[in-house]
DNA sequence: ACATGCCTAAGGGTATTCCCTGATTTTTTA
DNA sequence: TAAAAAATCAGGGAATACCCTTAGGCATGT
């Protein structure tokens, strides 16, 4: 039986480069190359491929939201993460959400096929370099956890705020509250997201896309 | 005459999305595919080729460096600089540091054909969409523009440290230099990437990738 | 009615960053 | 080799961030 494959990723280049190493593969039939989500949700359901290799960065849906909504029209669709970010916390949101494996993109051929045949058996496929990383980390994240830190609504005000580079004084103007409380909500967002300073909780929010 | 053509990027599937979509074109040889930098600058000189497609987000070495570092051993080499960005001013950068041409990741076979005869003919080359940017935001850069947006080493060993969340104090310790002079170092990085703060400049950090 | 979580706020500090100015030495480049 | 750029250091002060603790009001759910 063949195995049909689409590949949604915004650069033209990395849709080639996957099409091309499993051009020559028999057992394997690419078909559909996706450029962004939109075009995936359209194409899925006609080309309804086995497996879909999927870039979590796409310029109109992230990558979480997309695998969510392909995942709820069509459950028997195997997804394979693909993106350039070691984000251990992202790797775990991403298979939490029903992501069936999680690639690098300087990934090889082989390391494909295997991946393919991995969540064709119903299995989930991590990367071994993510895979250790997991598990060393999972050892020393006693409080940080893979979940993802719940700001409330007003820490998220305050975050939004501190990334657009102003002061205490002028978050405290923006929002109507004492400068007091506007330092309460910092330290309350430096403590969740495990922050040393303001400039640790841009890096966190960033890289756990908070903003 | 057939055009020598080579690809660094750290991404196989990049690396193979270029070659193959310019492998069936008789007049083009592709003579070297290169995950790093230094594997760059080691079999360059072996291969020789007209024209090379550099991935400027390379993990050994940054694009510009490397850049400036093979266009001084191999004048004659073309290169195209690779980018998931549309940042003007590191394009400005590029083009002022001696690249050929700058190109999207998410470019389609034409358009690479249409860039290798561009820069091989002596041109610049600059996608429509870069070149629109580079027009319009021309007239409103009045201040950033002569001011060159380099980093130096030591400006990046501490915007480094700034990312990893320490102190005046301990960066001073790590870098075996005075508070002072990292406060300097500090003020002189806010002054390039025109940060308010340093929460201002790791965003800027990130998104222009100096880290 | 009580516990929980959130938003608010403050006191009273200490630590750190931010800013300006000016300067010497070293390294790189023209 | 001269000029320019980079790296080093410093004084001194204002502004801001960081830290710990406590606490009232308010909504929600048990």
């Amino acid at each position: 039986m063949i195995i049909k494959v689409s590949i949604t990723d915004d650069h033209e280049m990395v849709l080639q480069g996957i099409a091309s190493m499993l051009s020559d593969t028999p057992e394997l039939d690419v078909v559909g190359l996706y450029n962004n989500a939109q075009e995936t949700l359209d194409n899925i359901e006609k080309d309804h491929p086995d497996i879909l290799f999927l870039d979590i960065n796409l310029p109109d849906i992230n990558g979480i939201d997309l695998s969510k909504r392909l995942l709820k029209n069509y459950p028997e669709l195997k997804i394979i993460a693909l993106t350039n970010f070691e984000d251990i916390s992202f790797v775990k949101r991403m298979l939490k959400n029903g992501v069936h494996g999680y690639l690098l993109k300087n990934t090889d051929k082989l390391e494909l096929i295997k991946a393919m045949k991995t969540v064709l058996s119903g299995e989930l496929f991590v990367q071994k370099d993510i895979q250790n990383k997991l598990l060393t980390q999972s050892t020393q994240t006693t409080v940080d956890n893979g979940l993802k830190p719940n700001l409330t609504r007003r820490e998220h005000d305050v975050l939004v705020a501190i990334s657009e580079e102003l002061t205490t004084q002028e978050i405290s103007e923006k929002l109507f509250i004492s400068p007091k409380t506007v330092e309460t909500h910092r330290m309350n967002i430096m403590s969740k997201l495990g922050a040393k300073n303001s400039v640790g909780i841009i890096k966190i929010a960033i890289e756990k896309q908070l903003l």
